[in-house]
DNA sequence: ACAATCGGGACTCCCCGTTCTT
DNA sequence: AAGAACGGGGAGTCCCGATTGT
């Protein structure tokens, strides 16, 4: 689910694979001929959160400074603010989300909603899996032992909940704010958060994808016990 | 569930709910007892959370500062951060929380999970409902309007979900680290926060109670649309 | 050099074997037959030091509280502060000291100067030397390492300095503020001071006492190189 | 010695004597070239001790708050700790320094080094004592009766140590970590220090120059009394 | 007497708006 | 015109002294 998260938004750095849709000359979707300033853009904003991430990972959230790692990093402090709204931001954005939304309309519409969420989601998770599983945990790590970050990422949660309510509507037919659409989709965000959350404070001990499905067959049966 | 919450939990300040426990002679629960110390605390507390309320009801929350809360209260800035850990502490306690816990352990065992939890609900909301509506709205919508408050209230939204499987557990006598009940626990808690936060948003423009047993019922029926 | 230091001056606060000199009735010198009251703040004071040496070596000096040190030694805060003046004092005091100053008045009056505190510096040494090497060299660490503790080290120094002058002036029947005496205390202790914490800094390869009986002797050639 | 201490390093500010090194078009050493953005530096700089200095002059230090300063220096509180890290380093920061240590490499190599050390104080003394008197005494009055600036001077006095140590390794040919250049480092310091302070409390009865000429006598001696 | 509490000031850091530089 | 430097201001932490209460 942290990977659910739709892309960095913030005002002036767009990031590649979320390319500003709607804008008048849009760079190629792939991110790979993008023009040479939104390469460098990228590089940088790379390089931001590489330094981000070795000096918290050595020094702790609140012993590393954005001063610091903007020195790491050899760009100046307000340059890291043109990139990342908050410290947290530079965290918890990641440039390879949006991969479950497509993966979830990709779905046949005759599937039940939870099927196709559970598809999407372990489809999506397993290309994850192979790619980036130390920075991931890490990452998520973090993400559960400070604070701010976890108070974010519920707010990204949220986001998550919205993409997956449109998603669902367009699945159904049903209107956009129909209030069945919008339980479905906060339970399911709610109740998949919440198990891993719960699973990386329990040091990972059981299969991820495994508690995953269990969870979603509770929620199938009716949230019976 | 926003006033699910159990109260503050800062160090020095102790709610009334929790009323110094283990202490020799232990204060009536009301605060009608308690040292002439334990009053004064009390006194300081309402007073900094009743100059914030209004103040960011004039002001707004951004424009509002600690320090302005301070003076108004007629205590020392540093005095604020005694009693409260944040400036969105503030806003965010409640002392009058934990009736729900005690609610949801009344019903009798029998009754399904979900439906023991809609009419806990039901039943310590309607007692709100006389109180204190307008300043609970107000409230309301301050948190879902400031992020702060919005990200801060998810974090009590997972104190809340605890609280909901540790009561699940008793009920049923499962164990706590159950990942049934876990997933029921967040499942609603999500749900409905998704709920209220939306209703709020909108205007209340439906009723309250109605929009929350609707949403119940979605959960029982197991997700499907 | 560092348990040279007259032993802690905190206005409420006296130690035991450091009794007052000077007051009316002086408890025993050895401090074994102190009053039950006296002993008892013995025991607070070594309390709460111990307290502190813990949590600084575990969470460094800096991020140890003196809330924290309270709370382990089970006291209240202000209590701390009346035992010590500052949390730099609970690190820097010690109540074994002044045995240098007994040593230095115990050489014979004959001996020149120099030769006479360095077997004054050597005598205590070796007795430190034994008891307490592991404790003594993390807290020499912890103040080379903390500014603040090393700008009070050497506040600590000055003292000593004085102390060493007038035993000077007691050996040599020179006036109380001879120049010259000022200039040999001074000079000495600096010397040796920075030659200690310079030592310490680099991870004391070398043999203690040999470099200090060197630093003496360049001393005593008349600081020719 | 007071004024050996080489000038501010905090991160931001940059001194006069240590003009942004690096930089594209260095500007001109005396501070009269230099970009706009420098020179307001500068003059902030400045605005901000002078402010401090009338102000402490007036109330005394523990009675003037970094708030007023900041207030009488027209800027804000936290422009004050961008400038100066510490309260203390408002009044220890003296631009005018390094002088000595020019003076010092200025001497013949065949000098021995007390007596280059005696010849570059009265020398650059001798340059100081037309120029700025009252101030500097005024100044070390201050230093004198404050015990934090006391203990933030000796930390000042370490790094002159520091730089007389290279200074005669230039001179001698030995080693940088030469024991012996240590201690012969550290213990003119030490005494000068100490003769310094020394007559700053006594009111500058004697000649100061001749008192330390006295010193520097009793050092080549090797302490003997 | 002794502890809880408050006041206040030093200091750090985040974040944003403006100004200067290239 | 883009980006860095700079300043302002507010949140938050901690130390310590003075007051108040038990």
């Amino acid at each position: 689910m942290t990977t659910m998260s739709s892309s960095g938004t913030h005002h002036t750095a767009s990031s590649t694979l979320d390319p500003a849709p709607g804008r008048g000359r849009a760079p190629a979707a792939t991110g790979a001929g993008a023009s040479l300033r939104e390469r460098k853009k990228l590089r940088t904003r790379q390089a931001i959160r590489e330094s981000a991430y070795r000096l918290i990972t050595e020094q702790g959230y609140h012993n590393t400074t954005v001063e610091q790692i903007a020195e790491d990093a050899e760009v100046s402090p307000s340059t890291v603010f043109r990139y990342f709204a908050t410290k947290e931001e530079i965290v918890l954005t990641a440039e390879h989300d949006a991969l479950m939304e497509q993966a979830l309309l990709e779905r046949p519409a005759s599937e039940p909603p939870l099927v196709a969420v559970r598809e999407a989601i372990t489809g999506s998770m397993r290309g994850k899996y192979q790619d980036i599983p130390a920075e991931l945990m890490q990452r998520l790590q973090l993400i559960t032992q400070v604070p701010e970050l976890r108070a974010q990422m519920h707010a990204i949660m949220d986001r998550n909940a919205e993409m997956l309510r449109r998603a669902l509507a367009e699945r159904t037919g049903r209107p956009e704010d129909d209030l069945e659409l919008k339980v479905v989709a906060s339970a399911v965000c709610g109740a998949l958060t919440h198990v891993i959350f719960d699973w990386v404070e329990r040091d990972q001990q059981e299969d991820l994808m495994e508690t995953i499905e269990r969870a979603l067959s509770v929620l199938e049966r009716g949230l019976t016990l």
